[in-house]
RNA sequence: GGAGGGGUUCCCGAGUGGCCAAAGGGAUCAGACUGUAAAUCUGCCGGUGUACGCCUUCGGAGGUUCGAAUCCUCCCCCCUCCA
């Protein structure tokens, strides 16, 4: 799409690439490759891998698109590896329980559930999707044999992952051992000029420069980013940890989920996610250092940012609108849950909570209208055994973000 | 193959026969204060129609006992050391 006369200078692409990155090994390869991209008009070949095991992206995930989307915004093409061999065998890694391995049909279910949301943000046009099976299924017992002739056992043992576990005494398994010689030898075969990864890939993206440089090519440029904190600011973002903000998620929960963070997690937030430059963001910061700008403000920004991006300017600021109605000034959202349950005399508004799914038992609603954390109709609930008239329909709140409206029938 | 250590409520972790629904910490949730921020304080934190009651829970299955998370038997799982 992009041909050369509209690439960057160098000096201003690995500005860009350079930004939010906790690691570029190395820079002057990495212009080498620019510069040769440049006079040939040859686009670099990016990779990037991904396990189709967990196919609910989150903006943990998007840290590495976002990058990925830099290097198509400058021109280069994105090889789209889906680790749909090594996904058959079974993530080893850390504590995690071993998954069954997935089925072929798994594989390319979630591969294409995969690449719809990988093009919300990647230029589809600048975006090449590979399976890793389709070369490494093909190795023989010999050739898998060669490949870990290449590494010694100490050399492996350095990897942080498995350094950690051989020091605390956990276990290692043999077939782990495969895991980097594999990633490695993908980059052999895509022939990648640059590779991106998360930090805890590090090794692995590393074996591949290793590879292609024992095999007479010019290793990849590796390129790694930084995890990226979850909505407590501490564990990294993940969907086990419950401290995520989903790609696919409505727009409203994005935006709430953003406003939520903490003041200066926002702003790594800004760095690592946004599209505004890295000096824009610097204002933005002294402003609100200075008193010039209120934080939420700043917030609000990046959240109508953020949503915009997964889904379109105008659910951006329904989003907004839909939160200042209900937060602020304390008004309904427009699309509250309805449930419709069996008309009789009386119910107790513990178990009416329970039925409209706003607790997750009568105990639990009981606890929370002692709490004064239940409202009917606008009215705080007191009484923890209250009982009320069965019929018509009633309006309920449990906290300040769970609605039901429920219907007698 | 041999020796040893361990599996407790969401997590960590205390608990060796009744006073244990089980200390303490963390997380979550709720309330106050706010900007659904942070910090702080408070409450709650197995279920049960309103409950010093009842039911379910301490890896699993049995057993001993008036009574078991705690004792016994068998089994499952995890870890360490030796080979």
């Amino acid at each position: 799409m992009q041909n050369n006369t509209m690439m960057k200078p160098v000096e201003e692409q690995i500005a860009l690439i350079e930004r939010g990155c906790e690691g570029l090994i190395s820079k002057e390869e990495l212009e080498q490759k620019l510069n040769a991209s440049l006079e040939s008009g040859k686009p670099l070949k990016i990779k990037v891998g991904f396990d189709p095991t967990a196919p609910d992206l989150h903006l943990g995930h998007t840290v590495l698109l976002q990058k990925l989307r830099q290097f198509q915004q400058l021109g280069h093409e994105v090889h789209f590896l889906i680790g749909d061999f090594t996904a058959q065998i079974g993530d080893p890694t850390g504590k995690s329980e071993t998954r069954p391995p997935l089925s072929r049909e798994d594989v390319v279910r979630n591969a294409e559930t995969y690449k719809a949301q990988v093009f919300k943000m990647l230029d589809p046009a600048k975006t090449k999707v590979v399976f890793n099976s389709a070369w490494l299924g093909q190795l023989s017992a010999y050739d898998m044999i060669r490949l870990a002739s290449e590494l010694t056992v100490a050399r492996m043992l350095e990897r942080d992952d498995f350094k950690k576990r051989f020091n605390s005494n956990r276990p290692i398994f043999i077939h782990e051992f495969f895991y980097p010689l594999f990633q490695g030898y993908d980059s052999v075969a895509l022939n990648a000029d640059v590779e991106l990864g998360g930090t805890d890939q590090l090794f692995n993206l590393l074996m591949g420069r290793e590879m292609q440089r024992s095999r007479g090519m010019q290793p990849q440029v590796v390129l790694t980013t930084p995890l990226l904190e979850g909505l407590d600011g501490v564990n990294k973002m993940s969907k086990s940890l419950g401290n995520y903000i989903g790609i696919s998620e409505p727009p409203n929960e994005i935006f709430g989920k953003v406003l939520s963070i903490s003041d200066p997690l926002m702003f790594r937030y800004y760095e690592l996610l946004s599209d505004l430059s890295l000096a824009e963001i610097a204002v933005l910061k002294q402003d609100v250092e200075e008193g010039r700008a209120h934080p939420k403000a700043v917030k609000v920004r990046l959240a109508k940012e953020l949503v915009a991006r997964f889904h379109d300017q105008d659910a951006a600021e329904a989003a907004e609108k839909h939160f200042e109605q209900v937060f602020k000034q304390r008004e309904l959202p427009d699309d509250i849950p309805e449930k419709t349950i069996a008309a009789g005399d009386s119910i107790l508004l513990a178990k009416l909570l329970l039925e409209a799914e706003l607790v997750s038992s009568a105990s639990d609603g009981r606890r929370m209208i002692s709490q004064n954390a239940v409202t009917v109709n606008g009215e705080k609930a007191v009484d923890a055994n209250a009982e009320l008239p069965a019929h018509g329909e009633m309006l309920l709140k449990v906290g300040k973000r769970r609605f039901c409206r429920v219907f007698f029938r």
